[in-house]
DNA sequence: ACGTGCGGGACAGCCCGTTTGT
DNA sequence: ACAAACGGGCTGTCCCGCACGT
């Protein structure tokens, strides 16, 4: 072979993480195939050699996302508490790209393509439940509480990311938060 | 003039009218000019007559559309809980085209250019302002309560629209109202 | 009335001197009406009181222009050789918007709407019958010499404007002269 | 590459025979992209593929055209005078998309942007080069003979089909012959 | 696997000619 | 006589998807 054993699946992670970023800061829209492949390091002919198509990546995209955020930000914390200090802190919201995708792109979600649509819908859900296991680790099925609190956390950096007056915007954060 | 009086304001009424359905519909990107005269029963040579440009129409039409989701949303209800039972009622998570603009491009403000943004921005304000009237109309200033609840609704929609399960999403709007 | 009396006429007078001296500097494509109008110290909404639509301004332009060059060439030139002179000088060639509008817009006559066709075939014969009355004032018809010598100063004026330099133009402009 | 070898130079000379056809037939301005672009078969969109802007296509469509003509009147004629049967015909003067590019369009070339401009000098000069090489072969430079010419024939042609009387052209056409 | 190049299609911004009402 | 407004066209740009060759 020409190109070394893996090589293909480095390349396509690699696809895959600039355009996880480059989705969250410039929304689906801005995000274009040449300017991915360019950020990626590649030109953009050889896309169609890892993806079918544009919304293949853009779903792979919010699913690594939505790992990234679970990694980041669920992972570490050690309680609810903890994982919504960070969920509400200000530089969550000041770098979309790192952050949530459900609060970065959760309102064009709906209006995607069935595959793209789904990948949306299964990153909310997983939000969700990992708001759940936070509150009951045991628990089975997801609990008023974990739905609620998850609506107002991404409620919450939604509209802190829309306010331009910074004091308001650190009220709202520290309204969200339950404790 | 060519046109009764007060023409131009109606058609450009018309347009901002028509651009505010679509954008909440169909997201910033895909209403082009040439489409939204279409739906105004224009054509797009017009439309630098009404407009100095895109930018200027999407700012008049986020505005049209915060105006909008107070009058069919807040001015009825009575009570919070009132206007509560409409946000969160899913007709209005089904209809974005009709509903709060915020929760429906909410996400996409922060990336728009000044005065787009600068109309999010005023949305997003006047938004926690009509609940903070609905929970204490001699209030001055925004309380954390009205802060809190607003992210809380606004995240729920948002959430509600992502999820494709019908009855998480009836739990999750029902678990979101405060009472 | 509201205005003057002989005010309309002087207007149009006006707009047609303005077009007779943008067509010629500007070709026929150039001259638009809002520009035009603005020239001549109006707004371009008023340009259909005067005229019934571009094509009659074109056509009286024209013969506004062949007017205006029988008066400054053919006028004042007491034989053929002293309109020659004045024809085929540098300063004739350097400045179209004051000079022949056959010249100046000849190869575009034919492309236009019958009404301006016809008023540059006027043109064009009235130029050939210019030469003719320099040649001989007391003959009838048009003899071939008038003909071919109109062939040649137009053809000569064409091309040194075409030519970028300044010595072969001037050899040119010399060579075409009969005398 | 996606399509066979030397596609693009066919596309692209494909491109500016159908432009320097229109070109003169219809004039400059005339002459859009879309409709260009239909006339070889494509749409507008791949336009940039081929060409920088729209005076590069100009500039080059007046060069081919100009080749053109070489090909068709001058080539052919073993002496001046055979060139002259066929430059002052009646065919020439009727159909300008076959015939000179100078007699066609040349009082447009001054007004054109410099890319354009220098390709109608060289037009120019051309044409007065192939006229001195039926004239005397051997000799260097351009004799006034075939400046002035060049002009005769070029001025006949324009003058010809700005006349709208028949007999007339077909006088001054052979008027314009030097024998 | 990847680079290059091409074709179709859309859009923003601009300008123009014309109509219609005042 | 005027002015606003509308319909239509064009340029330059971008993007997606694909077909090659390497």
């Amino acid at each position: 072979m020409r190109y070394p054993e893996g090589h293909k699946q480095e390349v396509r992670a690699k696809i895959v993480a600039q355009a996880s970023r480059a989705l969250r800061r410039s929304g689906l829209d801005a995000v274009s195939i040449p300017r991915l492949m360019k950020l990626a390091g590649l030109t953009h002919g050889g896309f169609y050699a890892h993806f079918r198509g544009r919304d293949e990546l853009l779903a792979e995209a919010v699913k690594h996302a939505a790992a990234d955020t679970a990694t980041r930000v669920f992972e570490p914390a050690p309680t609810l508490d903890a994982a919504l200090d960070t969920y509400l802190s200000p530089e969550h919201v000041a770098a979309p790209e790192l952050g949530c995708v459900v609060a970065a792109l959760g309102t064009d979600g709906p209006r995607q393509a069935a595959p793209v649509r789904k990948a949306f819908a299964q990153a909310a859900r997983g939000l969700v439940e990992r708001v759940q296991r936070k509150l009951d680790p045991g628990a089975r099925g997801l609990s008023d509480e974990a739905l609620a609190t998850t609506a107002t956390m991404v409620g919450a950096v939604v509209l802190a990311r829309l306010l331009d007056d910074p004091a308001l915007r650190a009220r709202l954060l520290a309204a969200s938060h339950p404790r």
